[in-house]
This record gives structure tokens, C-alpha cells and sequence, in this order.
RNA sequence: CGGUGAUUAGCGCAGCUUGGUAGCGCACUUGGUUUGGGUCCAAGGGGUCGCAAGUUCGAAUCUUGCAUCACCGACCA
């Protein structure tokens, strides 16, 4: 490709709008331009990196055993409604009407349309296992998109499915796409980690996540020290502290200022401490909505997912209102505390541990010093609602946890039959009765993974492509080119050369001075640079420059193609 | 959804307080100059100042409403 004859669209300023590093070079060197929030348009660089990392996927999911497919982007509502994800997925479910007033739904994924189709197509046992794939672009009306092609609304996926006759064959499946997983996030060069997952509104059992290495990532990584131990933190167990509960020494003092000033006008420790958060709980059908209690540790943060999947708290987590605390408990909710109150209280397993802690005292402006559980509060519900913390011990049982922050390019679930259930995917079984499948799900964010690679792989000058994602393998950046017939003979001649071995190359025939072109290609981050100049011709050398290292070296035209073995 | 801020040429911004029909840098066009790290000089093109209403002789500027975009938050005792 000529520069020429193509879109390069590189801009010098960094334009407003971007806050992350990845999305202000994406837009710096021409990869996408934005058309609405969370809508962005590929441009031919990105594109040709997006399909770089797209072809790495297909091949290695082929290999996996997957069979391509591709299915469509809106879907009927009807199916959703069999699932039951019509009302659970909620408002990111984008939802449109045909002229006939037929009501369907962009697909955020596609769980529905894939059971309903190996329901139709598969009749026996015998055609099992089976997985199939696609990469289609998926619509999410996410609540706040950001940080460009990172959380877009519509952005590229690849998502995989597996259909089992029993459990054994779908874990052997699931372990095979976690290889396979592996095998993508190597050839592209990442730095990533599988890491422990909850399986959010897809639901089922066993789920990994893989998550890139960044800063900038949205996701907290708990790992531990000395093993191979890594979860996301909303899945990382927090253990109850091991040592003896000290006998309580202290008896209750009411003082008369709420907790939050209480702790700010004295010494007391912030881990003697405990916090009540009131919570809707779970209620059936006609049953008037209840409130339980959650205390924490004051220098612990609640751990939502934990808490919502308690039996007898709602799902979605729903902090109670201002009147629905002041209709159970005669006090604001920041002088709330645990003794004396009368709905279920659930307390993390740090906050149990304590003795002789300060509380709020369910009265405005005041709180209890010296408080005890068993003493003071009578019955507790002790579970493990918090986020672990820097320094904790590994729930693997070695080292202890450290957080990173990630960025999720993969998910893997093993879901169970709950859509095999909902949609009657089911064959005849080897007794010839019939049996509903269990099924796997494997879904990579592709145009997630070229902003991920961005995050991390720059420098102060632009890009760092690793090589199996860079748009050109190579670029050829003639100096002075309109000046030198020298020049333009050996710049044209290694083109040809390159084109001809079916090397990506991009030949910069633009009449700009050196700087310009070097910015450009140290911006867009092509690996490596040819550099043809006068200086170096009479000793039919050229110079070699590695964009990723920054060395540069002389190198004989007639070696060049030595650089592509 | 709540909070904050923004919206003036393709991009980055000034002008608004104190109303008088719009400016700077980059980019673009033309001519010259320069030529191994974003040259320099000159001339030029491009904007119903987000939209709508209002106040006024007169609105980018004041008022109101709306829209769009971005950031923060949606455990906080």
C-alpha cells in the first residue's frame, strides 16, 4: 500500500474527548473515528489490525474443534421472553419494533439464538459433543460507555458455544478452550491471566476470565504472592481471620455523636469499627419487601456480588431508601448499628471476629463503644460479603493477596442446561429417551483486545504493535524522495520486492520532510522501518529501524528479505 | 440514573464578565524556501458560534428550555 492511495488520518493533537492512552492513540493514528457514544467507525488501520487479531482467534478456535457460523445481529423478542432474559437482562438489552409492530432485540450475545438452533438441528446423542462459533459485532446499551473501543455499545465479539450430553464431556470441552484461550493471548503477544470469575447474568457453574495487565483496566485482580492463585475481586474469597476471638474486656458506653464523627474526633481505629448497610431482602411473590442488615468492618468495602447471591437478599443488590430505613429503625442510616436491631443481621466474617467494637446505636447522633456479638447482639448470620484487601491471606491457603488492575478480554463459563433447559435443546440419549443438554460459553472481546494491546504496548511516541497485530509488517520511508531519482529507483524497487513475497508493506511516497514521516510511523507503531537515503546508497545499504527496541542498523539492499524468514 | 463540566472552522483552543455581526495555533489550498526527526515566508479557502424560544435597535456573549459529548459516582460508617 501507497500512502498515496490510502487513509492514513493521523492527527497531531490529541483530541479532547479521549481520556485513556489507548483510545487517544487509536484516534491519533487513524484507527477509528467516533460517531456516536459508545459507536465507533474502523478506519483502514484499525481495521486491519482488528482483523489481525479477529484471524488469530478463527484459527485457533478452528483448532479447538469449533465450527464457524454466523448468526444474526437482531433477534425476535419471543425468544428472550422463553429464556427469561427478556425482563433480566434489563435496559443494556436494546429493544426495536418492525413495521408489523414485531418486537425484537439487538443482540448483546446470543445464547438464545444458538440453543434454539442445535435444538432444531441435533436429534441424537451421537452427533455430541459439538461447538460453534461466530465473531459478529453484539449491541450493548451500556449504562456508561467509555474509554473508547474498551466498553463501546457495539463493538466486535467472538462468542463460541458448546453442547453436551453430560457434565464430564463439557468440562473436558471447557478445559480444551482455556488451552485454546491461552494459545490466542500468546500469539498475540499480551501479558494476560486466566483469573477465577463469577458468572454475572449469563449464569452457571465454573467460569474463568481473562483479563490483560493494565492501569487502566476496570477490573480489580486478586493474586496471590506465592502461587498461582488469581481471581477477580468480586469472586476472590475473603477467609475468616484464624486466630481466637478475644474474650470481650469492655462494657457498653453510649457517646452521643454519630460514628462518622466519632471516628473523626478520636484516635479509634478505623479496624474496630463496624458499618450497617441496610439491603432489600429477598421476598416471594405478594410478600412485603423486608430489610436486612450487612455489616463490615469500617475499613472494609461491601463485595455486591457476594452480597446479592445470599440466599434472602434481593438480586439486584438494592440499598434501602431513606423511608424504608426510617419505617424499620427510628434513626438515619449513618448512625445504624448492629445491637438492638430487629431484621436479620448478616456480618462479614472480619466484622464477627471482633471484640469490643464501636457501632452506631440505632439513634441519630449516637453511637456504643465496648460492644460484643454473642453478649450484645445475640444471633448473627456470619458470611464472607467483603472485598478482599491488599496483604489478606490467599484463599488458596498460600501467600498472601496482592491486586492489579485488568482489563477482561475473555470469559469463560460452563452454564449448565439453564438455556438447554428454557428452549427444549435436547437429543435422544443412548436409551433413546430424550435428554437436555449442558452447554459451555466462550466469548472474546476482539475489538477490545486492540485497544487492551494499546494499554499495553506504547511509549511517548505512538504505538508498539506487537508484531502478530501490527497493520504493516514494515514501511518503507524514503528520504527526500522527489529529489533523488536514486532514492525513488531503490524505494520503488523494495516495494515491488515486498508485494511480490506478499509482505504487508506501506510505502510512504508522500512529498514531507523526514520528520514528518518518521512521527507518522513511530505513531501508527509498524515494527520495523526501512529507511532508503542518499547517505546510505553508495554502499547499497539501507537502514533498518525496530520501532519496539528503537535500534537502528545499516543493512545491504539485497538482504532485506532476510528480515521475513 | 445522580453529580460535574463542556459544546465557537477538520483538530486543539481564545472571545462571553462589560451585547455592536468572530479570532489564534495546527491541518488544508497556491507560490516560494527547506530536505535524515513535526522547516520557514507569503497569499488564500473554510464557521447559520449545538438546537429552539425569549430579552434587545442589535445576541457567540444575557435568560429559559432541549439536545449531544465527556468525566466522576451509583458500598461509605
Amino acid at each position: 500500500m501507497r500512502t498515496s492511495q490510502y487513509l492514513l488520518s493521523t492527527l497531531k493533537e490529541t483530541p479532547a474527548s479521549a481520556e485513556v492512552i489507548s483510545h487517544q492513540l487509536m484516534l491519533r493514528a487513524g484507527l477509528v473515528r467516533n460517531l456516536a457514544s459508545g459507536l465507533y467507525t474502523w478506519l483502514p488501520t484499525g481495521l486491519r489490525v482488528l482483523r489481525k487479531v479477529e484471524n488469530i482467534v478463527r484459527d485457533e478456535m478452528q483448532r479447538a474443534g469449533a465450527n464457524e457460523i454466523l448468526m444474526p445481529m437482531v433477534q425476535p423478542a419471543d425468544l428472550w421472553e422463553e429464556s427469561g432474559r427478556l425482563d433480566d437482562y434489563g435496559p443494556e438489552l436494546l429493544r426495536l419494533n418492525d413495521r408489523h409492530k414485531r418486537s425484537f432485540v439487538l443482540g448483546p450475545t446470543h445464547e438464545e439464538v444458538i440453543t434454539k438452533l442445535v435444538a432444531n438441528e441435533l436429534n441424537s446423542y451421537k452427533q455430541l459433543p459439538l461447538s460453534l462459533f461466530q465473531i459478529q459485532n453484539k449491541f450493548r446499551d451500556e449504562i456508561r460507555p467509555r474509554f473508547g473501543v474498551m466498553r463501546g455499545r457495539e463493538f466486535l465479539m467472538k462468542d463460541a458455544y458448546s453442547f453436551h450430553l453430560e457434565q464430564e464431556c463439557l468440562e473436558k470441552t471447557y478445559q480444551n478452550m482455556f488451552d485454546a484461550y491461552c494459545r490466542i493471548f500468546d500469539r498475540l503477544g499480551l501479558n494476560y491471566r486466566p483469573v477465577l470469575a463469577d458468572t454475572g447474568s449469563i449464569g452457571g457453574d465454573a467460569s474463568h476470565e481473562f483479563h490483560v495487565l493494565a492501569d487502566s483496566g476496570e477490573d480489580d485482580i486478586a493474586f496471590s504472592d506465592s502461587s498461582d492463585f488469581a481471581a477477580n475481586i468480586e469472586k476472590a474469597e475473603a477467609l475468616a481471620p484464624t486466630e481466637e476471638r478475644a474474650e470481650p474486656t469492655q462494657n457498653i458506653e453510649t457517646v452521643e455523636l454519630k460514628l462518622e464523627r466519632l471516628i473523626k474526633t478520636t484516635d479509634i481505629d478505623l479496624k474496630t469499627t463496624v458499618k450497617t448497610l441496610l439491603v432489600v431482602g429477598a421476598s416471594e411473590d405478594g410478600e412485603a419487601e423486608k430489610l436486612v442488615a450487612l455489616v463490615l468492618r469500617g475499613d472494609h468495602q461491601l463485595n455486591e456480588v457476594k452480597a446479592e447471591s445470599l440466599t434472602g437478599i434481593a438480586s439486584p443488590l438494592t440499598f434501602a431508601t431513606d423511608e424504608q430505613v426510617s419505617a424499620v429503625v427510628n434513626c438515619h442510616s449513618t448512625s445504624l448499628g448492629p445491637k438492638g436491631l430487629d431484621i436479620e443481621v448478616v456480618v462479614d466474617r472480619s466484622a464477627a471476629h471482633l471484640s469490643d467494637f464501636v457501632c452506631g446505636a440505632n439513634k441519630n447522633n449516637h453511637s456504643f463503644t465496648g460492644v460484643n456479638w454473642q453478649r450484645d447482639c445475640g444471633e448473627i448470620n456470619i458470611q464472607d460479603i467483603r472485598n478482599v484487601v491488599e496483604g489478606d491471606p490467599s484463599p488458596c491457603g498460600k501467600g498472601n493477596i496482592v491486586i492489579k488492575r485488568g482489563i477482561e478480554v475473555g470469559h469463560i463459563f460452563q452454564l449448565g442446561d439453564k438455556y438447554a433447559q428454557a428452549m427444549k435443546c435436547a437429543v435422544l440419549n443412548e436409551g433413546g429417551k430424550n435428554q437436555t443438554l449442558t452447554m459451555g460459553c466462550y466469548g472474546i472481546g476482539v475489538s477490545r483486545i486492540v485497544a487492551a494491546a494499546i494499554e499495553q504496548n506504547h511509549d511517548k511516541y505512538g504505538i508498539k504493535w506487537p508484531k502478530a497485530i501490527a497493520p504493516f509488517q514494515v514501511a518503507i520511508v524514503p528520504m527526500n524522495m522527489a529529489k533523488s531519482a536514486r532514492v525513488k529507483e531503490t524505494a520503488e524497487a523494495l516495494y515491488e520486492q515486498l508485494n511480490q513475497a506478499n509482505i504487508e508493506v506501506l510505502f510512504d511516497d508522500r512529498k514531507e520532510r523526514p520528520g514528518v514521516l518518521f512521527a507518522d510511523h513511530e505513531l501508527i507503531g509498524t515494527p520495523i522501518l526501512l529507511i532508503v537515503g542518499e547517505r546510505n546508497l553508495d554502499n547499497q545499504q539501507i537502514e533498518v529501524k525496530d520501532r519496539i527496541t528503537g535500534e537502528k542498523s545499516l543493512m545491504a539492499i539485497e538482504d532485506v528479505m532476510s528480515l521475513f524468514n
